[in-house]
DNA sequence: TAATTTTACAAATATTGTTTTTTCAGTTCA
DNA sequence: TGAACTGAAAAAACAATATTTGTAAAATTA
């Protein structure tokens, strides 16, 4: 079926312009964004301007004369220019470096999504032909078991505490005390969460800091998916741990109290079991990854 | 986790670059590609030097100061780099008309690969967060069936006779004779077939069109996979029938001779079962898809 | 109320992309 | 062999576009 574009879309559109709209929403502002765009905030001023001309429909919700949030076009438009954006970083990633062939079997934590290393990690496959990888997602403890096992070469896990020489840091991320409805859920005596089953390293971590505290707590739901324990969060079963990445409605951050004791940072890293070359090859693609170079945690509008 | 691009890639690429690599990729020629660009040879012959500078590598392979088809590097860009145009194409087709929602059933025709309306039915359902839509991939026969016993709101099929009154046309491709290896395929007294299994569209206007021609065949190998028929037939289980867009490595167009007739034109078409507003509106919108608007059959390089 | 922050707008400036023109190399054809 | 043709590359002039600068208005903060 040839389904051929022709000519595509509409060619007032670009790159920079979605660029800028994203760095809007996630900075909350036109100055904030031009800051971290390296331009003047008049610049994007116009340049969401003609992105709302050209796109038929308001994006930014204005109120007064500020930004206060995204309309329902812009929360429409963002994981999509998102997605957009972070495509062509990944071509050009991969493009850029030599070519991968072999065999590898991968394993990703399922703690949380890690949609952006997932592209990356898919892309790398579609450009790589001579390359096969089997993504294999586990939590965490399973995983570190299979690569003892040799039945993993490499995996991407999380963890709370001190890493291993050979082991590879890849991002760091704060994780807070999240709820559907945090006053209510703090009446309670006994704090009831929802976490991950055993061998997530989150885990294990939330429940001796909470013993350290001396806070008692009981496990009002467990399951090993990570949809099922923020629907779960969402549906108000209890208390659960969540980096600002995965919040999402109906889940909200509770604020710091006497109560609940202070989280430790959670370590995304990589462990390989041997150091082939495809392997060690394949490691350095992924941690030069587009997707892990930034570090900064931006607080998004709405 | 964050996995925050901060700034995005590399700022110097722009769409209208990628679109011009494409449009030069499919149509073989600066020149050509100006023409379909609506701009001169020199700004495509500059934006693609800017491409390959700023992506450090050859896109295009060059002999004699002519372009004689892409590099390496070239054949792995041009997928992505039609995803990327594509994607937006449809964030921007979904993003200009209203949300939908409700609940639709749809069948796709699997005689070939429809990528392209595939990844516009997928935009939509993403950006429509009310819309549910159940996809059945089958054979044109039996989503006909379906059809009518009320198992499917709406079915994208292939045919190549008449329509009924009620379908709508979305595309035509031409069919071609394909074979691995042409020349030793047409020596045989018995033509051998590699087609699709009962219920194919195409399959019976074959056989009919072989048939009246008087041209002995037998089928050498049926299978309801697309995969598995462009297999067969690269491997030379024997002549196949394909448009030019699924021609890949090891399949080549047999020319015009005397054996084989002439193939009818293909059709690409919509069929509905009831008319209701969100089986209508859905079924405008997937007519409407930037994909279904071309209708130009490139001719591609290499 | 004054100071600060944030967005919008207009004109000047800077940048970028485009065309025009020319050149060169290879191909076709007389 | 030479003339005409085709496709690509390069340079300069030109056109279009984006960016900055500066200013104003409105809202927030102290």
């Amino acid at each position: 079926m040839s389904m051929d574009a022709g000519l595509f879309s509409d060619r007032r559109i670009t790159l920079e312009q979605l660029r800028t709209f994203v760095t809007v929403a996630e900075s909350g502002g036109f100055n904030a964004a031009g800051l971290k765009l390296g331009r003047s905030q008049s610049a994007v001023t116009q340049s969401l301007q003609k992105l709302e001309e050209y796109l038929e429909c308001l994006l930014l919700e204005r109120r007064q004369g500020h930004i206060i949030g995204l309309t329902h076009d812009g929360r429409r438009l963002l994981p999509e220019a998102r997605k957009i954006l972070l495509s062509l970083d990944n071509v050009v990633s991969v493009l850029r470096r030599p070519e991968l062939s072999g065999h590898i079997s991968l394993g990703l934590s399922n703690n949380f999504n890690a949609v952006e290393l997932q592209m990356a990690i898919a892309s790398c496959i579609e450009m790589n032909k001579g390359l096969r990888v089997e993504v294999i997602s586990s939590l965490t403890g399973h995983l570190a078991q299979m690569l003892e096992q040799g039945a993993l070469d490499m995996a991407i896990m999380h963890s709370v505490g001190e890493l291993e020489p050979a082991d590879r840091l890849l991002k760091e991320e704060s994780i807070y005390w999240v709820a559907a409805n945090p006053e209510a859920v703090l009446r309670e005596d006994d704090l009831p969460l929802v976490l991950f089953g055993d061998g997530c390293a989150y885990r294990e971590a939330v429940v001796r800091t909470l013993d350290e505290a001396g806070v008692s707590h009981y496990l009002s739901y467990v399951s090993a998916s990570h949809e099922n324990v923020c629907g779960a969060i969402a549906a108000g079963f209890g208390v659960g741990v969540l980096p600002r990445s995965e919040l999402r409605e109906g889940i909200r951050i509770i604020p710091e109290n006497d109560r609940l004791p202070e989280l430790p940072l959670g370590r995304i890293f990589m462990r390989t079991r041997n150091n082939s070359p495809i392997i060690s090859r394949f490691r350095d693609f992924i941690c030069s990854a587009p997707c892990l170079s930034g570090s900064t945690e931006s607080r998004a509008v709405q």
